[in-house]
DNA sequence: ACAAATATTTAGTTTTGTCTAAATTTATTT
DNA sequence: AAATAAATTTAGACAAAACTAAATATTTGT
């Protein structure tokens, strides 16, 4: 598979969420910045290859092979996305562009021991959940701290109250979006939250837990 | 740069180990796998932009800014090399490949972070010299453990006795081709060196230091 | 249902990097 | 110093992936 024809199936598997339904020939241009006849040059060589089902003028979708296709790209960014953020320290939000990248390196032997390196994580630093190397994965559901059971494991994506004083909370307590949090223990008495998080182990009010959103992936 | 160029560029300052001078059409096209007329066509492009100083049937060598080109791609090379062996336990000799690969990722930010993290080494586990990112960097010369100084640091590339019993005391001892190992001291009674070596400290025989070579850097 | 608007495809070019075959230059023999 | 051999370049062609402009389908509005 060329490069291009690698983004071609990710940008398909993106517009279709995952799901197998028809994508239009204007719709992907527009996500890839290419013109629509450029995309229907493609979509007849992907058809050809039998990683799409296309029809003309009645838009695109994914082949069983262009799915685990997909998902297997999608497993590579995603894994290394992990790798830039906890291994390299890189900001959640700013591993994209270099992850794009990354996702095209050919080597199964590469992304299984990566994989085993980072711990084999389930969620990349936005929460979004990573296809295991048979393709299977779990969707993923954003959820207040307050809502979620003792046990859960999720990662920080974003906050109800972005006022200052919850900010400088979150700063002054090392607690950043991208970081993977568990909740230990809950209390019935004041809803306090007990927190494992950046290898620390700590309390959190009730106030703050209904303010924090965790990425977490569906419980089935 | 293009994938193409960058490959192309990294041939010629191997050809030339790293010197300037003159390198033929033919013995690129051979090292490539590719067509002397192909060379021929990339080289005038390469000249165009000022890589390279091309003369019609005389040959080619690096610019001033070819060479610091060729410079940074051996860098991320062998910087991912390093990461490819040391974190993820990939053996010395089946790197090359996938280093192929990823020393072509654009990203200086990714390169200054994975170089902090892997401890700024200085050698690749092929023992090959890590240019700084100022494009600096030593020779690095092979030589037996017993001719050298205290204080040395190289990476075991070889042996002198490969007799089974040898073999055997390194892999009792868990040393690989590969590692990484300091000289910390040298007993003038029998010759016997205390040394350095994934994160252990032994001390080995005479016999031992008189066989096994060790890729240090040039000193000056 | 039909005209207008929108979406999509086709046809024909362009660029990059490759190739083959032919032409040219340089090197080697005798 | 020719003649031959080897190396290199030129010319012309091709495939991949993009583009523009024109043609054709589909959808929408009335």
């Amino acid at each position: 598979m060329t490069l291009s024809e690698e983004d071609y199936i990710k940008t398909i598997y993106h517009l279709a969420k995952g799901e197998g339904h028809s994508i239009t020939t204007n719709a992907i241009a527009d996500q890839m910045e290419t013109k629509p006849s450029s995309v229907t040059d493609m979509l007849k060589k992907l058809s050809d290859k039998n990683l799409v089902n296309y029809k003309k003028y009645k838009g695109v979708s994914l082949t069983e092979k262009g799915a685990i296709t997909a998902l297997s790209i999608v497993r590579k960014h995603r894994l290394w996305e992990v790798f830039l953020v906890d291994k390299l320290d890189f900001a959640w939000d700013e591993v994209h562009e270099v992850a794009e990248q990354l996702e095209h390196i050919k080597s199964d032997k590469l992304i299984d021991k990566l994989d085993n390196y980072l711990g084999n994580p389930r969620v990349d630093p936005h929460g979004d959940p990573i296809p295991t190397k048979e393709g299977a994965f779990k969707k993923s559901v954003k959820k207040l701290i307050s809502e979620l059971p003792v046990g859960c494991q999720g990662v920080c994506v974003g906050v109800n109250d972005s006022s200052a004083a919850f900010l400088k909370f979150l700063d002054k307590n090392r607690i950043s979006l991208g970081d993977t949090l568990t909740i230990l223990e809950k209390e019935d008495f004041d809803g306090s939250v007990s927190i494992a998080i950046n290898e620390k182990e700590m309390r959190i009010s009730d106030q703050i837990a209904s303010n924090l959103f965790l990425e977490v992936l569906e419980n089935k």
